[in-house]
Order: C-alpha cells, then structure tokens, then sequence
RNA sequence: GGGGUCGUAGUUCAGUUGGUUAGAAUGCCGGCCUGUCACGCCGGAGGUCGCGAGUUCGAGUCUCGUCGGCCCCGCCA
C-alpha cells in the first residue's frame, strides 16, 4: 500500500487551488491520449477533473499512464494549473487540471459490466446485479449525498424542538392485521416467531407513557406486502411521537422538517404552514386521498344533476342511481386531443381496474355530443347541464365513470394522472404541499361484513363523533392526517386515544372481544391504563421524500440497494431457500408451494 | 391473487411472411494521433436469441409452460 495521502477531492478542484501540490485518489474515468499528450480523467464522489501530461515533459510518468483504464483506482500526485483558453465550461473543475509527476496504480478493474455513466441507459436489472458499480454513477452519488442531506436536517430540525432520539425493537410480538408480517423464527423457544415491526408505532406510544415526551427516531419499517414503484419492503420512516400535542402541534412540527429539508437540501422555500383539505373534499375533487394538486382537471359529480333530470334519458346512469353508485365527469379540454388508439389503450387500462368502460362525450360547436355511447338518449337538458357542470366548450371531451364509488374514484383519479402527465399538465418545479384531513376512522370490510381502523385501531375519532361510534361508525372521522406533496402520500399520523373508555367503544365497533383485546394490544392497554398522557404523532417516509427531492423516477433511485418488485435482491440472490437442516436448528420445516 | 409489457453480443437495440453465415451502435482488444473532454481514424475479437418442451424439412420469429425485469389493480391497520 501507498504511503501516499490524499490532500483534496478531484471534485474540488477550482481556479483557487492553482499552483498547489495535490495528492488525488479516485477511479479513471476515462483515459484518452492524443499523440504525445494525454488526458485522464479521475472520478470521486465530488465529481471528475482531469489531469493532463506532455510526454515531453515527463516521458516516464507518461509510460505509466499509458496502461490505465476505466475504473482502475490510482492515486496521482502533481500541481494544478489553470486551463486556460482550453477550459470546459461544462465541468465545475473545467477551469484547471492537474499535472501528473506520480501516478500510482492502487488496484487494477476487471471491464464493468456497463459504464459508469449518467448517460448510458443500461436497464434496471443490471444495474441492481452489479449495484456496487451502478452507485458510482455520479446521478446515485448526487441522491445518495442529497439523502443524507435530508437526514442531518430532519435531525437537526427535531433536536432544536426538543425530540429525543430513542430506539424501538426490530424483533417484536406478532399482530395479525394490517400489513403481513416477515416472520422471524426464534431458535431459544422452538416453534415461535417474532415479527419484523411494520413501524415503532406501539413502543413509541409507551415513550409518550413513560414521560419521554418528544421521541423521534429515523428508523427502518418492514411489510411483506406486494411492492410498488413506490414501495419496498424495508423502508425507512422519519418516526414521531408528542406528549401533551394535538394535530396542530405534530403538524407544526412536521411543517418545520419537511420545510427546512427543502429550504436546506433544494433552496426551496414551501409555505410556512401547509394548506389542509377534508379526506371527503378530495375524493369529492380528485377521487383519491392524496391528491396531486399541481394541475386541474378535477371530478365533477354528477349525481346529483341526473337524480334532478331522472336519469335524463341515458339508461347507465339511472341505474347507477338505483344501485347507490357514483356518476363522475372529467373535461379534457379540446387542446389535448387524444387519437382514437389512445382512447382505445385508456379504456383497456380502466377496464382492468374494474371500470365497464370508459365513457366519452366530445362536444360539439352547439353543445351537442357526438362518439358518445350516451349521445343519441340524453335529454337535451341533462346533457346542457353536465356541460355546464364541466365547464365544456366545443371541443371538448368529457369522460365519464359509474357504479361503485371506491372503482370510479380509483379509475377517474388514475384517468387524471395519466391524462396529465401524457399532456404535461403538471409544471416542471411545482411543489404542492397538504394536509388531507378528517379521514375516516373505520373502513367497511366487504368481504367479512365487518368494520376495520382505517388508521389503525388507537386513532382518535374526532370528538363530535364519539357519539355515532356504536350507531353509526362509517359516518365517524379520525383525527388523522396525511401529508401529500406532489400526490404522494409522504407522511401520516393521528391523535391518539388516551381515554380508556373511547378505546373500548373503538373496539366494541371494531368487533374485537375481550380475549382479542389483551391478547393483542394487552400490554399498550395495560399502559395507557398507568398515566397515560395525551398524545399524538406522524411518521414521514424518507424513501419518498427523497425520492421527491432528489428529483427520482423510482424508490430504488435513492435507495443503496433495493429490492426488485418481486422483493429480490438481485446482487445477493437474497432471499434464498435453506436447507433442511438449518431449518431444524430453529424448528421450521418448508412446505412446497401447494397449487392453487 | 389479477392485468399489461419486456427478455437477441459486455451494454443499448434492430432482426420483414418461419428460410443461407443473426446485424448496428457503443464498450472491449491492437495500431495511429500534441489540447482532447461522448475525442477522432484504421483494424480485430465478441452470440446458450432467458430457460424447457412442442409444431415444422427448417424456429430469434409460431404454440404451451417456466424464470426474471418493469408498470398498474387488489393488497399496504
């Protein structure tokens, strides 16, 4: 090994550093000789500057560059001298280069399996396989760099109010519901499991119990459930949890990190305090709860104006009042125009969502529809009022979704996004922060007839519905609350229940006995019995936020080494089976996958 | 659990109606080049067409299965 000790990053190099000796270290990213000159470029984590030699000037130290190639790790040692008319202004080092008097070669590269280029397009799978190389590109470095970022900040940002960095168990009891568990055998009490812990949300309730009244923790969260663009099954959560606080003061204190990450990482400045909207305010305008604000294109209802007209003459909207469902329209207006196969691909799109199909209108000079399936039986009066309700003018293409509200607010709110970012409605540099409010506290469980937390089962319901929470529990609302920026869900919380006797009706309404009851949440119920002080909390995903900061397609983008949608790990081979004797050492036996 | 889409040199892709020896670019290797910076020029090597069956005189191409990547619905208290 060298003695040699690296004195700045290639990456640092300016005009200032002219005329100073300097001992570089980093990978070649390129190596390009031109006669008697050559030119190597050396690569750091604070980016590339080239050094530059003569072969007059130094025949021997030429000779040893000659061999370099692409990735191989060398340390050089020379002096920085300006470039002159021959700067590249397109490199922050452009202005200057280094000239070599020792280049030492500290480890040869076999040939990567793809370049270590922000221009090279080399697909997902490749890149995770070698995702050692893929986190040179300097695209992951700059995410990488910018997440940390975020952490210092979110850090630094809780400290200053006064939140204690506490930790929570990874290996904790299992609780059926909510998100599947990864099951961890424990090989000291043969035949039981913990469970990885899908978030601290318990632990961090008893904090609030034992007079710890300000914990935060940035912390990895496991689900094994089906993953997304924006989903993985180890995520990390930025975790928080106040004593003595209403969802005013958690929301205050959110606003400052979320702001002061952005103030601090993007030189971003968002609103001082974040604007809220009601859960029924966005279903109602954008059919989803965490609605994209940065374009129009909102929902109209139509209920109400085919109940006043009866149906107004079109058979699927009468009959869609008859069954209790929802009748929605979205304008398009006429300057996005949509080809015959595009609106061919969307319908086949919405049908595999559930939708029947995807009804249009286009409007025509006098307000008359025409390649409409509605077209030839409305009324002219009904037909006049949608119009008006959208907002139509000629050109215009309506589309229309009924039937149960939960698929046409799934299918119109995915229509808008689409539509959207097809015709690029949403501004390049827009951030749209809010609070979605008033969520429901149950969710109606079709398949078993039965009520769920929407939250999870310690949300408090606002205090005006306490009332209705045995007579009617879908009309009860939480004191919950998501952040959405951008339409991206990147943080929810709630007001916690800290009276015994709400707790109870919540489970009363919930369906859970008893013997539930302390089976599962015994100890946090036994808790909250000793003193227990209001509180209430959040939990921000880090992973989206710095996805949305950093500008990334995909969570994988700001992740050091993610998971394939199918939970792989495609560098490791991770998960993999385990022999049978393994198995026995902690008790557990496989069984094939039956057919099904 | 379901729908869609993709899989061909190291990499990114093309490959017609099923038909001779599967092409291009880039990377890699060799040579030339004194201001390049996606350097340029000349030459060369490089293929289990994801895998397995089937149809056929003949399959990268058609059929079935399977594995994997990506996107979406369900799911994610």
């Amino acid at each position: 090994m060298s003695t040699l000790k690296r004195t700045h990053m290639c990456g640092a190099l300016r005009e200032a550093h002219v005329g100073q000796d300097v001992v570089l270290m980093g990978w070649v990213q390129s190596n390009r000789r031109k006669g008697g000159v050559t030119f190597l470029v050396l690569r750091d984590r604070a980016g590339i500057v080239q050094v530059t030699l003569e072969e007059n000037d130094d025949p021997a130290v030429f000779a040893a560059m000659d061999p370099l190639r692409p990735e191989w790790v060398v340390a050089v040692v020379g002096k920085v001298r300006s470039r002159g008319k021959d700067a590249n202004p397109d490199l922050p080092t452009g202005a200057v280069e280094v000239v070599p008097t020792r280049v030492e070669v500290l480890n040869q590269a076999r040939t990567p399996p793809f370049e270590v280029r922000d221009d090279v397009d080399t697909g997902e799978d490749k890149r995770l396989a070698h995702r050692f190389i893929d986190l040179r590109r300097p695209a992951i470095q700059r995410n990488l760099m910018m997440r940390s970022k975020m952490s210092s900040v979110a850090r630094q940002t809780l400290v200053r109010h006064g939140f204690l960095e506490l930790e929570t168990p990874y290996l904790v009891k299992y609780t059926p519901g909510g998100a599947r568990n990864f099951l961890v055998p424990c090989r000291l009490t043969p035949g039981t499991f913990y469970a990885l812990a899908e978030s601290p949300q318990i632990f961090k309730q008893l904090f609030m119990v034992s007079g710890f009244d300000r914990y935060f923790q940035i912390v990895k969260c496991f689900r094994d459930e089906d993953l997304r663009q924006d989903r993985q099954p180890e995520f990390t959560q930025i975790d928080l949890e106040l004593s003595f606080a209403d969802e005013d003061d958690v929301q205050q204190v959110m606003e400052d990190v979320v702001g002061s990450i952005f103030r601090e990482v993007l030189g971003v400045e968002l609103p001082e305090r974040f604007p809220k909207m009601t859960y029924e305010e966005a279903m109602r305008r954008f059919g989803s709860d965490k609605p994209d604000l940065r374009f129009g294109m909102e929902h109209v209802g139509l209920n109400d104006l085919v109940a006043a007209h009866d149906g107004g003459g079109v058979a699927f909207f009468k009959q869609t009042l008859d069954e209790g469902g929802l009748i929605k329209a979205m304008r398009l207006p006429a300057e996005y125009a949509l080809s015959r196969s595009d609106l061919d691909k969307l319908e086949k799109d919405v049908k595999a969502m559930g939708a029947g199909g995807l009804g249009r209108a286009k409007v025509g000079e006098d307000g008359a529809w025409s390649q409409s399936p509605f077209a030839k039986t409305i009324s002219d009066a009904l037909r006049e009022a949608v119009n008006q309700a959208c907002g139509a003018q000629p050109g215009d293409l309506l589309l229309f979704q009924m039937g149960k509200a939960k698929v046409v607010h799934t299918v119109m709110s995915h229509l808008r996004l689409t539509l959207g970012r097809k015709f690029e409605m949403i501004p390049e540099g827009a951030w749209k922060v809010l609070w979605v409010t008033e969520f429901p506290l149950f969710e109606h469980d079709e398949e078993n007839g039965r009520y769920v937390a929407a939250h999870h089962p310690f949300t408090s319901p606002r205090a005006e519905d306490v009332d209705r929470l045995t007579s009617d529990p879908g009309a009860c609302r939480a004191r919950a609350y998501d952040l959405v920026l951008n339409g991206n869900e990147v943080a929810g919380g709630s007001v916690r229940i800290h009276d015994s006797a709400v707790q109870a009706k919540v489970f009363d309404a919930l369906g859970i006995s008893e013997s539930e009851k302390q089976a599962k949440f015994g100890f946090l119920l036994d808790a909250l019995s000793y003193g227990a002080p209001p509180h209430a909390g959040i939990a921000a995903g880090m992973d989206r936020l710095a996805m949305l900061v950093c500008g990334a397609q995909s969570l994988r983008d700001v992740i050091p080494f993610p998971k394939t949608q199918k939970g792989l790990d495609l560098m490791t081979g991770a998960p993999t089976a385990i022999d049978a004797g393994q198995l026995a050492e902690v008790y557990v036996a496989s069984i094939e996958k039956p057919e099904s």
